[in-house]
This record gives C-alpha cells, structure tokens and sequence, in this order.
DNA sequence: CGAGGTGATGTCACTCAATGACATCACCGT
DNA sequence: ACGGTGATGTCATTGAGTGACATCACCTCG
C-alpha cells in the first residue's frame, strides 16, 4: 500500500463531475473537488492548469485520435473525404453515450466551460489543418475544409447525444456531411 | 462641466488597448488600466463583466449589424446566399483594417482571449441560423449554414488583416466561398 | 432658494482562483 | 541504515470579481 489513495487525478475527476452535476460550475469551488478527493487544493492544480480543465482531459487524447486517423486515410482521399474518415473515428472513442450527454449538459449550463470546449474544438480544427497541410493541401484550403469539418462533427456530436434513439456517431456523421454538401451545393 | 470627465467607458477601452498592447493582456491588471483612466477597478467592472470583455464591446454591435443585414436578404436566396449577403455587410463596420489587425495580434497572444474570441463567434453563429429559422430554413441545415458561414469568415477575416495589398473585406469574403464550394463539391 | 432624489463613482471587505517557495514523508535502491 | 525521489501539504501572496454602503455633483420640484 502507498502512501496515498492511487489515481489522484481521477479522483479529481470523478469528485468534480458529482459536484458539478450536483450543485453545478460555479458553486463548485476547487477546495470543495479537493476535499471531496481527500486532497488539497494546491494538488489540484498540480494535476490541472485551471478549474475548468478537470472537464477537459479527454480532449487530447480525442485529437491525437482523429490526427492519427487523418494520418492514416488513403492518400487519394479528397481534402473533405480525410477529413470524414477521420471525424468517423471519433467513435471509437465516444463510446459512452450517456456520460457524454452528462457533461454537455454540465457545460452547456456554463459560460466559462463553454467558452472552453470551443476553444478545444479550435484547436482540433488547426490540427486537423495540420495534417491536410502533410497531404499537399493549400494551407487556406486545408484550414477551410477542417472549420468546415468541426463544423459538421459540432452539429452531428450535439444530435447524436440528444437523440431519442440510438443512432451510432457515425451515422449520424454522414447524415451532417450530406447535408452540408447539399447546402455548399446550392448557388451563392 | 460635470462632476466627472466624459466616456468612462471609452477611455476604460482605450487605456486597455494601449496597455495591452504596450505590455500584453496578462501583464497588466484591471487596477493599472482604471488608474490610467483616472478611475477605480470597481467602476472597470461596472462596464465590463470581465477583464477579457474591455476587448468585446464591439462584438455585440457587429452581430446586430449582420442579423439586420440576414433579415434584409432577398427572401428568394438559398440559405448560403442569404448568409453570404449577412457577411458582406461587415464590411461596413469593420473599415479600420490596421485597428483590426492591432486587436487581432492582442486576441492572438492570450489563450483567454482566444476563447473570448471564439465564444462570440459561436453567438454570431447561433444569432444568424436564428435569422435562417425565420426563413423556414429547417434547424439542422440552418445551423449548419450559419457554422460553415462563420467558418469562411473566420478565415477570410484573418487573410483580409494578414494581406500586404489591399483587397476588400468582401473581396476576400467572395474568394472564401468560392473555396468552400469547390470543397465541398468534391466526393467525400 | 432649499430639500430631497438620482446616478455615477469611490471605499471597504470579502471570496476564490491561481501560483511560488518551501516542508514533509513514505518508498526505493544501494 | 542512508540518502534520493516524488507526491503531497502548508503558507503566503497576487489579482479577479462582487456586494454593501458612502459620497457628492447635478437636477427637479415645491
């Protein structure tokens, strides 16, 4: 036996989730998430830049999975259709339907964590960018089609976790992709 | 005369600006920037919610200049059209090319005012698949239209700052559409 | 003309996020 | 045993942000 209780990162995580499920972001202080992980608050941010990261976490782990599926498309692909085939391995990773629905909700109640997710999303997109660029890609048509890309995975993502059914990711994926084909399709 | 000098709030943005341009956002507090216009922190925050949002007071006004314009479109246009015709009236508010690009390289030195940044762009989003709904644009293909939109002005906007020539906002608009057309249209 | 209302600002006290410096102490290998 | 290491705690401090209340020039109304 340690010293101490193991994983206390995901103590952390898991005690800021109730907390913030409970009484919510802003009533939450990071003394409270300490306590209720036996820690202190100093060793909170020792595992985390600031409050709002606790939610984040997974949110590299999601980029460094869709840039390697990029990495790995045909290289034939069209810009948009790697960037298709890497959003669809999104779920691989989104698995837990409802656990994602939790923390959207969490989020969606927050300016701050909005403000956050969006800025994940951002740097997703230059990511995405990124490995267009590898491909040969225009650098303003590669940042183009990653914007619309995110895009397009925003709006399926929000629909999948709202749904009624139970429609997987990817499905729902494709539908938004054929959808905004359709849209850019049309004369503007 | 008054009791107090004029336009708190205007010399509260301008004092900021100066200051965060002299020695960056993070480096400079909310008392430096009071006291250099002859106020107190107290009164800052009576302006503005926030530090980040002395930057953002702009934003709001920009939106309602686009809604107007999305509501003033031809009812005939398609979706993309329609907002394409929102966009190019930001032209008419962001004339001052240098003081944009001045305000751009603050924003891009700070993570937080990244996020800042792109929270009003997610408003200016919603705002406009808003506008859409009321042309009876169905939801998923109005916010659709109104992210991808966003998404070429986002990138459009940062070309037009970045140029050494000088094109016009709506020039640069116009180009961007045309790249996400031909995206688009592509198999994927 | 004087009394009282109004609105913008100041003052004070406080909470909480975030960070740096330094202490502690179980465990590990030598 | 012994010193190093790493995870944690303790303490002090800065700065953002807020609530309660005071101040005071100006305005209006009697």
């Amino acid at each position: 036996m340690g010293r101490w209780e193991p994983d206390a990162s995901a103590r952390l995580r898991q005690a800021a989730m109730e907390l913030f499920v409970q009484q919510g972001f802003e009533q939450t202080t990071v003394a409270d998430i300490a306590r209720a992980a036996g820690l202190t608050s100093r060793t909170f941010f020792r595992y985390f830049a600031d409050k709002r990261e606790v939610l984040f976490g997974g949110a590299t782990a999601l980029e460094n999975h869709l840039v390697e599926a990029l990495a790995d498309a045909p290289g034939t692909a069209s810009p948009m259709e790697a960037i298709a085939v890497a959003l669809d391995s999104a779920a691989e990773v989104l698995t837990d339907r409802h656990w994602s629905a939790q923390r959207q909700s969490v989020i969606a109640a927050n300016a701050e964590l909005r403000e956050r997710e969006l800025i994940k999303m951002a740097s997703l997109s230059e990511a995405l960018a990124h490995g267009l660029l590898q491909r040969d890609i225009a650098d303003a048509e590669a940042r183009l089609a990653a914007e619309a890309g995110v895009a397009v995975f925003r709006v399926a993502f929000e629909r999948w976790v709202a749904q009624a059914g139970n429609q997987g990711l990817s499905d729902v994926l494709r539908e938004s992709f054929a959808q905004l084909r359709a849209l850019a399709a049309e004369p503007n």
